[in-house]
DNA sequence: TCTGGGGTCCTAGGACCC
DNA sequence: TCTGGGGTCCTAGGACCC
């Protein structure tokens, strides 16, 4: 069996951990800038204060019932993370820690799974004063709706186990489909149009008819209420495929030299995250947007390919400002910007056309090459250098293929 | 005035090749 | 009137998650 131990309330629990008096209050944690609500307390949630919802639309309510506001501070958050999940893994086989907040622990082996979650329940809050609610289930999916019944019911005292199916099914037919781990607003109201609206609905969905409207991850989906395991415990998180870098502006921007600043640092963090996981990047991809609630809009995104795979931050900046001053356009206020790391690969990764990441100081000269390629024969270009040496005629090829989307193409190729 | 910051997976359709 | 067709790779974008 599995379990899934989830955090009650966590980033606001978390700040209650140094500040006991704050426990019985109401509570909520602001995102970056101050934007919206993104944990709220118990007592918060009494109040009725949505989350997600915009800070300002509700400061009134908040000054007048006198709700504690924090700033979230995500690195106090990892950190007492990391010793809950430490603790965590001392009562299971094996576990896989899926979010901040959440770990699936494999429970094979152990007997009285009711009184084991409540044993896991009672150290979390003893050792580290965070409440938690375990639901233990056959599959993932189960043991996430499981979690989802501890959380709401006051009987089971934040600890729910469901083994046998058929007893619990008068409590599926209950619970709209849309708490479903995989169901979001988009399916539930397409779910809806068949008529499938609880969780019972879904799970008695002939799984074939399932897939072919709907496709092969939803018909997962319903093979694991009805406790098949599709989804595995992922115990060694595989490393990132995607790597992002992105946040709103505390003030918005109008030049393209701030834009290209935060780009530069968004490309630093990226590539700081990238090198932790020791991978490097082939494909760079930036994306700046105005407002989503302004009314003079503008989003634009596109993504290059480096000459070669790196986790040098100085080739990524530059080229990820050059992407951001394709993109700029002036006379907009942008809110928001970010930059991507695809086409990850391991540092081991071995393409003998390539560059070595040791090598880029040869690299680098060659990006100065084309730079100056780019101001002699027009701007918003981008040449083909290609230069005796083998590995300078492989930087050459892989700029041969299309590099950069759509948007860019037609490049001219040259030599120099 | 002020509206999160990450991620993953899947699919459709275009490009390209033989 | 005819203008292959099938496979594969790539990309954009949708949908979901926390």
């Amino acid at each position: 069996m599995l379990a899934l131990v989830d955090c009650n309330a966590c980033f606001a629990s978390c700040e209650s951990i140094f500040r006991p008096e704050l426990r019985d209050q109401a509570v909520v944690i602001a995102s970056n800038n101050d934007g919206c609500i993104v944990a709220r307390s118990p007592k918060a949630k009494a109040l009725d204060i949505p989350d997600l919802i915009p800070l300002f639309k509700i400061r009134n309510v908040l000054e007048q019932h006198q709700v504690h506001i924090f700033s979230s501070n995500y690195e106090l958050y990892g950190d007492i993370s990391s010793r809950i999940m430490s603790l965590l893994s001392r009562f299971c086989v094996d576990m896989e820690v899926y979010s901040i907040d959440e770990a699936f622990l494999d429970l094979s082996g152990f007997e009285n799974l009711v009184r084991r979650g409540h044993d896991i329940k009672k150290a979390v809050w003893k050792q580290q004063r965070m409440p938690v609610c375990v639901g233990i289930a056959q599959t993932k999916t189960l043991a996430k709706l499981a979690n989802h019944l501890a959380k709401k019911s006051n009987k089971l005292q934040g600890v729910c186990v469901l083994d046998d199916l058929a007893m619990w099914e008068p409590v599926f037919k209950k619970i709209s489909v849309s708490k479903v781990w995989g169901v979001g607003s988009r399916l539930s109201k397409h779910l809806a149009l068949l008529d499938v609206l609880t969780v019972q609905d879904l799970r008695t969905q002939p799984p074939k008819r399932i897939r072919k409207e709907f496709g092969v991850t939803l018909e997962r989906t319903v093979r694991e209420l009805n406790g098949e395991r599709c989804f595995d415990l992922e115990t060694q998180p595989p490393p990132k495929k995607e790597i992002f870098s992105s946040r709103s502006f505390g003030k918005k921007v109008t030049c393209v030299e701030e834009l290209k600043q935060s780009v530069a640092a968004h490309a630093v963090r990226a590539t700081e995250k990238l090198r932790k996981q020791k991978s490097l990047a082939k494909r760079v991809y930036v994306m700046i947007q105005t407002s989503r609630f302004h009314e003079h809009r503008y989003n634009n995104s596109a993504s290059l390919v480096l000459p070669y795979p790196t986790n040098d931050t100085r080739i990524i900046i530059r080229f990820a400002q050059q992407v951001c001053e394709h993109l700029f356009k002036s006379g907009y206020l942008y809110a928001k910007a970010g930059v991507g790391l695809f086409d990850l690969s391991n540092v081991h990764y071995k393409q003998h056309d390539f560059f070595e990441p040791g090598q880029s100081d040869q690299a680098f000269k060659l990006m100065s090459l084309i730079d100056t390629a780019n101001r002699r024969y027009g701007k918003g270009k981008m040449f083909l250098a290609a230069q005796g040496t083998q590995q300078k005629w492989a930087m050459a090829r892989s700029f041969k293929s299309p590099s950069y989307t759509t948007r860019f193409s037609d490049l001219p190729i040259i030599k120099i």
